[in-house]
DNA sequence: TACGTAATGTGATTTACGTCA
DNA sequence: AGTGACGTAAATCACATTACG
């Protein structure tokens, strides 16, 4: 007889895991971040078809929710998204003159959302018409409809499309060319943020330190969603005076961290785990000794032949049957009160 | 000085598009 | 003319790293 608690690669279900998830409001799984960043990514989108298939074990992964308005943390659940959209997007659609003052006193650009059906020939097209005469305020002309509908991976437009889409806004306006310069300029050694600083002032890597506000404003985005489509992208960097390159590096920071804490939690509960499974294995081979020692001093036991060993299933005892004598014997595998026994 | 984090560099992946057989 | 294979460009991502405040 040999006992054998292992923390190999088959999964083994754990029966206090389910419990201890519920209790800590996340889920445990060892599947590869990606995988994780994948499901919750697309999960998070509504109109994105969601394939999050547990293909590494049937055990739902363990999900820590850093997100300060998570149901699984915080005991008054959020408002559904429905009536939750994007905050920045709340925000153009009640600013329409003057500045608009958010949560924390941030000043974000107001924007006028007008919806032109005659100039809208497809689904998500986005007008935006800066209005500079105000220097410190603009509007554009967007369907609000279909602007968020799309995430990252779906939403990519064809390219001329895009081009199109994206050329109706004003770069210029935004604080920079256009992004697909810069990254090419990146790409070609110089690095993303010399396009404006350094090129301007010749001085290195310039560092920008977000306000509060700001950080809060891109954290509730991010609560909304973890991954930005361009759209988005261009908005949020309207709304915050930011360039677009700048709060698509603040989410992929923003990912980077929060998988970072992720990989932390996963592996403080592992490490539970495994000092569990190491006490129960010890607790085992504890039994094993005790049977084995019965085997010897009781060998009658063993020479009878209608002798059986079962397990009750809902005290997990080992019970030992003699049926000619109905003599019983219990052992006793949790360390529990034996009165509920049967 | 340590730390948090914005910024950068790089490789992989996905998508759209053009070309050619 | 329609089609599939193939190459290319662009966009975006994760990840590792750097460097600034």
């Amino acid at each position: 007889m040999e006992l054998d608690l292992s923390l190999g690669d088959t999964p083994k279900p754990v029966p206090f895991a389910d419990q201890k998830t519920k209790d800590l409001g996340f889920y445990m799984g060892l599947e590869s971040g990606r995988q994780i960043q994948d499901c919750h990514q697309k999960n998070s989108n509504d109109d994105e078809k969601t394939n999050c298939s547990s293909s590494s074990s049937d055990r739902p992964p363990l999900q820590l929710d850093l997100l300060p308005f998570s149901p699984a943390l915080h005991q008054s659940p959020p408002p559904p998204p429905s009536h939750r959209p994007f905050p920045w997007l709340s925000q153009i659609l009640i600013a329409e003159t003057g500045f608009r003052k958010l949560g924390k006193g941030l000043d974000v650009k107001p924007l006028t959302a007008i919806y032109d059906p005659d100039n809208c020939d497809e689904p998500g097209a986005v007008q935006y018409s800066p209005d500079n005469s105000n220097s410190d305020t603009s509007s554009f002309q967007m369907d609000f409809s279909s602007i968020f509908k799309s995430s990252t991976g779906s939403s990519r437009l064809p390219s001329r499309k895009r081009e199109l889409e994206l050329s109706t806004v004003n770069l210029d306006y935004l604080g920079e060319t256009s992004e697909r310069d810069q990254r090419v300029s990146s790409r070609g050694g110089g690095g993303y943020g010399g396009t404006s600083d350094e090129d301007e002032n010749g001085l290195g890597r310039k560092k920008l330190r977000l306000t509060k506000e700001q950080s809060a404003f891109l954290e509730d985005s991010f609560k909304e969603h973890n991954t930005l489509n361009p759209k988005q992208k261009l908005v949020l960097a309207n709304q915050l005076n930011l360039r677009p390159r700048q709060v698509e590096v603040w989410f992929q920071n923003r990912r980077a961290r929060t998988k970072l804490k992720q990989t932390e939690v996963d592996c403080e509960y592992l490490k539970t785990c495994c000092e569990t499974l190491t006490e129960e294995n010890r607790r085992l081979q504890k039994e094993l000794q005790e049977l084995r020692a019965l085997k010897t001093s009781q060998p009658f036991y063993m020479q009878h032949p209608a002798t059986t060993l079962t397990m009750c299933p809902s005290c997990e005892r080992v019970v030992t049957t003699t049926p000619a004598t109905a003599a019983t014997t219990t052992t006793t595998l949790r360390q529990e009160p034996v009165d509920g026994h049967p």
